[in-house]
RNA sequence: UGGGGCGUCGUCAAGCGGUAAGACACAGGAUUUUGGUUCCUGCAUUCGGAGGUUCGAAUCCUCCCGCCCCAGCCA
């Protein structure tokens, strides 16, 4: 683990990089910057961008910052602000005294706005929005020209000047880039730097009226920080050239902008459109539902930092389209819990199993071993009782080859307790259900060892039933019954692929008795059945809910699976 | 049918003219008081296809095929 971390993965964007210290382009420095916008919940496919921003920087000595593109006020708020402010710094990341916003550069971004309209670069244009879409050609067709495309500067310069003053309504004018309209690139096609929106902006308030677009913002902020490497997703490389036109134009530093592929994961969508639909229309409870891609949803779920940043760090960065396996992020959550989660026995679906042959009223603390992959993390007591609950799933009355749980008439091990054999199935006489079993113990098999030898091939959990706790737990699923939901075959929604038992609900779990004060956020590993999570909202004094994070892997699902088909 | 990208194992992904890393998944086996963990073993004679250059090609050239992105006063 420590080795794959200290020699990340080659990529293209390092390759660069080094390319760049070597030639000594930005005099060897690597300053990087994380730009979101904030109209929403960050997802994991932030995570990527994030960890390769801040860990590129931190990798060469340098420093990453956080800005904030708040070029578009009908769209940002301020809790989209404060939640991607905790979910970077939940990630593990610092982004010291450098948290800046592009609403920081409006009046900078202004004045490059003069220069390029005196230099005869940019010019206000009066058509309407239709009518620009319709000049602008088709993707097979050449634009033409506006009508007023050839204004002089100082009317340019005049209307420009009044447009942030207020004069015009939204939408009436727009101040464009004087480019080609016969450009086969349409980004090229004399872009809309400027747009009239009488909008409240979340930090500049009623200043101002006129807002610049992404292209124009976005270069010119990050030459302002100085920023030498501009990492962004593929769908900006259409957008390259107007980037390096506009530093070209003004004559400003010019930083290199570097596109990677965004992170698709399968069973899930990452657009923060589809994710804002999902958490309007109620299909999940907010942006932190544990089913949710967010960051904050895997934080609620149970996912640590370091297994999100160790899974962004295998998935690696290349160019080319991808959905990776979430799979592969399971496993990172497995590998990072298992050597840290705390064990406890937790019955989520109880069965009463009564001991017959064990005294009525004595009571045993057993010990239990809290950590077996870390021995630092000691043991602790667990009644055993005669009257206990096991898991439901544990038990058949008629059990199929392979089957070493418990069953009429077989012995099974108490994982830390004793052997156990079950000797009377009740049922309910309505339903046929079972409900209790009746079991003899082996008295010489305390602690989980025979004497003489004899081997079981099954160990259960168990709770002793007076000093269990209640508790409900949330089982998760994926989201979606499908890897890519987003393969509309038939002209299906991606919605309508949505997985109706993501979330599963149980109220009357067990838990051990040492499970009784613990902290809100903790992870538990439950033998034999996941980690769990301790959820922070939920839960208070006297009453514990967990978020299931992970099943453990089950490879005797894997059996009955196969059986199945 | 314009422009920009991309095609290496089921899924990610190294490789940059010297004879296909690694991870996940999967399949076997060993160990095991979690059917967990751990540990072995297997898993691309082949790099979208076809030609060509070369002693030698996933890497260079040519053509073809497929996929993604672009026609917001969104980012």
């Amino acid at each position: 683990m420590f080795a794959k971390e200290s020699t990340p993965p080659s990529n293209f964007i390092r390759t660069i990089i080094e390319e760049d210290i070597k030639t000594n382009k930005y005099n060897g420095r690597v300053v990087t910057r994380f730009p979101p916008e904030p109209n929403g919940y960050l997802h994991i496919g932030h995570a990527k961008s994030i960890c390769l921003n801040f860990g590129l920087a931190a990798e060469y000595g340098s420093h990453c910052n956080l800005r904030f593109d708040d070029t578009n006020p009908s769209k940002e708020e301020i809790e989209y602000i404060e939640s991607i402010k905790s979910d970077v710094r939940w990630l593990g990341f610092d982004w010291e005294d450098r948290l800046y916003y592009a609403s920081d550069y409006f009046e900078k971004l202004y004045e490059c706005a003069v220069q390029l309209i005196k230099k005869g670069k940019a010019y206000v244009d009066d058509l309407s929005a239709e009518e620009i879409r319709e000049y602008r050609g088709t993707l097979t067709q050449p634009g033409k020209d506006s009508p007023y495309r050839g204004r002089s500067v100082e009317e340019n310069f005049d209307l420009f000047q009044r447009m942030r003053a207020g004069e015009f309504k939204d939408g009436s004018r727009v101040l464009r880039a004087k480019i080609d309209m016969v450009s086969a690139n349409l980004n090229m096609r004399d872009p809309v730097m400027y747009r009239i929106l009488q909008a409240t902006h979340h930090r500049t308030g009623d200043k101002w009226c006129i807002y610049p677009m992404y292209d124009f913002a976005h270069c010119i902020s990050d030459s302002i920080e100085k920023i030498t490497h501009s990492i962004c997703t593929l769908e900006f490389e259409d957008h390259r050239p107007l980037y390096d036109w506009f530093l070209n134009e003004l004559n400003l530093y010019h930083p290199q902008q570097i596109e990677f592929a965004r992170l698709n994961l399968s069973y899930t969508v990452m657009s923060k459109r589809k994710l804002l639909e999902l958490v309007k229309e109620g299909h999940v409870s907010g942006w932190d539902d544990p089913r949710m891609p967010t960051i904050s949803g895997f934080r609620r779920r149970g996912y640590t930092p370091e297994s999100i940043r160790n899974f962004c760090e295998r998935i690696g960065v290349a160019k080319r389209d991808s959905i990776v396996d979430v799979a592969l992020l399971e496993h990172c959550i497995r590998e990072d819990l298992n050597k840290r989660a705390p064990r406890a026995m937790a019955v989520l679906r109880p069965l009463k199993v009564v001991i017959d042959n064990y005294p009525e009223n004595q009571v045993e603390e057993l010990e239990a071993i809290n950590n077996p992959e870390d021995p630092n993390m000691g043991s602790r007591k667990i009644p055993f009782s005669r009257v206990l609950y096991i898991e439901e799933e544990d038990f058949c009355e008629a059990p199929p080859k392979k089957f070493f749980r418990l069953a009429p008439g077989r012995e099974v091990r108490l994982r830390y307790g004793y052997y156990i054999k079950c000797e009377k199935v009740v049922k309910d006489e309505k339903t046929g259900q079972v409900v209790e079993l009746h079991c003899s113990y082996d008295p010489r098999t305390k602690g989980g060892w025979s004497p003489d030898g004899r081997k079981v091939k099954g160990t259960l959990h168990w709770v002793s039933a007076d000093h269990s706790l209640d508790a409900q737990v949330r089982l998760y699923e994926r989201l979606f019954v499908t890897a890519n939901p987003l393969d509309e075959k038939q002209g299906l929604d991606f919605k309508s692929y949505l997985n109706p038992n993501a979330l599963q609900t149980l109220t009357s779990c067990k838990v051990e008795p040492s499970l009784k004060n613990i902290a809100l956020g903790s992870r538990y590993q439950f033998e034999r059945l996941g980690y769990f999570y301790v959820d922070p909202i939920d839960s208070s004094e006297g009453k514990l809910v967990f978020n299931r994070t992970v099943t453990l892997r089950d490879s005797w699902a894997k059996i009955v699976r196969k059986s199945e088909n």
